[in-house]
DNA sequence: GCAATAGTGTCTCTTAGACATTATGTG
DNA sequence: CACATAATGTCTAAGAGACACTATTGC
């Protein structure tokens, strides 16, 4: 050990240092297009996920995740940030950091450690954008298209690993809120929840999410000003009462 | 849109690029010691981490986590794997990746990115290493205490953050497991499991996980080759049924 | 027979899960 | 009055949660 070490003995060049900490970001959203027909009825859902068409080399023309370098001033997230706020112009939604990509030579530019994030995007701040497209260079594409597609880079390993975790979240936390409304129906959520979870099925769903005692405080009915219990008819001729988050966050547990 | 771009043209020394990224190591492990008395009883079991004393500039003296800078051949992850064989001399352990830090200025020698992940160690593998310290450079501390010490760089941030993930963890996944021996009793695994949770409690711990329908499959007995239950009477004079987990890994959701 | 852990009996209230049924109101 | 969504009724089997109780055996 060598204690006489001190800043002006140390040198930083000694070493290969990385070309590059660029955050990628997973944009999901989910369109609801109304269904045919005069009846009412629930919207059509789908997830979808935007990429941008590169422009430059490398992958030229290729479908990629949006996203840049991030500067010695700014923390990556600040960085993906940023870059959310430059591709979607919306700066108020969940993003949220979920792994790093560092494979040997995953970028021909050179050593480059790519931060992935996922964002989770209302649909609803999404529409001023799809007017602004330039030539489709910019454009949604339903999840499963997506992964069909050869994006550039290792973006489709980040896709796969985006989707997997927004799945599991979906299940085990409440972000099906940033994919609604303040106010919603109990149709509506459940649609939310198995356009992300196709798996997901609940018959009795009305039922524990109200009157079970372990999930009660997860949603609650909305009033109004008379205290009268809200209700909407947008989706459906009867009547549905509208309900919203309260902020509780559940702790699950395999062992209780 | 350039379309002539190609590697060419590219000029990777545009731009200010990072100093270095590393990996660091929150490396858990559960000791346990015999009580005193000569009655057979369950150890006392602490959570602990391990720190190195640094012998360099920066923040020379002080106790950091492991880690070193990931060179351009490996991922970030194999950096780790790399690092918590020359700490530890174990290979085989639950080794996760689990926040970036990327603060500016975090690290005095530049603009350095760490990437951490966290380690699960049975402290069978660490008492070989124990006999080997060199002068306590290299200790395990109580949790409780690490949090309390000054720690060089922001690791106290990545020591709270990891505790945070593994409680979250150990309630949610079969972590449990990595400090636990292959076959164990209910009362071990309780043990371990209100070990890294002080808030856990179940009273009806044993009937919970070994006849709830619902959680069945989790773990299951261990029999012998004649088909009789492999009992232990090492912390009690009535033998208690060993049990392993099965790898079954249950799916949580907050709405069913 | 005490200490320390392992495990069972028993009771009440709630929930899960399945299905059938009713409610609403516009086209 | 058909349709699509919303919501309730009803039943059985299972689980939650609490607490008292028995089991084992080295010391």
């Amino acid at each position: 050990m060598d204690s006489q070490d001190n800043e002006t003995t140390y040198h930083a060049g000694k070493y290969r240092t990385p070309d590059g900490a660029p955050a990628d970001i997973v944009i999901f959203t989910i369109t609801s297009t109304e269904k045919q027909g005069t009846k009412k009825s629930l919207p059509h859902r789908e997830l979808q996920l935007l990429l941008i068409k590169r422009k430059q080399w490398p992958f030229a023309g290729q479908w990629a995740l949006p996203g840049g370098f991030s500067r010695e001033t700014e923390t990556v997230h600040e960085c993906a940030r940023r870059e959310l706020l430059e591709e979607t112009g919306v700066a108020d939604v969940h993003l949220e950091y979920f792994n790093v990509y560092s494979t040997p030579k995953r970028d021909p530019r050179g050593w480059i450690i790519s931060h992935a994030f996922f964002a989770l995007v209302n649909e609803k701040y999404l529409e001023k954008r799809r007017a602004a497209d330039d030539a489709a260079e910019v454009r949604l594409f339903p999840v499963r298209e997506a992964l069909s597609m050869e994006l550039a880079f290792d973006h489709r390993q980040i896709v796969q690993d985006a989707l997997r975790r927004i799945r599991e979240k979906m299940l085990t936390t409440t972000i099906a809120k940033q994919f609604l409304p303040g106010q919603f129906t109990i149709g509506e959520l459940y649609q939310v929840i198995q356009t992300v979870c196709p798996d997901f099925e609940e018959p009795n769903f009305i039922r524990k999410i109200t009157s079970t005692q372990s999930r009660k405080g997860l949603i609650e009915e909305v009033k109004d000003a008379a205290g009268q219990p809200l209700m909407s008819n947008k989706y459906s001729q009867r009547a549905a009462q509208l309900y919203c988050f309260t902020g509780l966050e559940p702790q699950l547990s395999i062992y209780s």
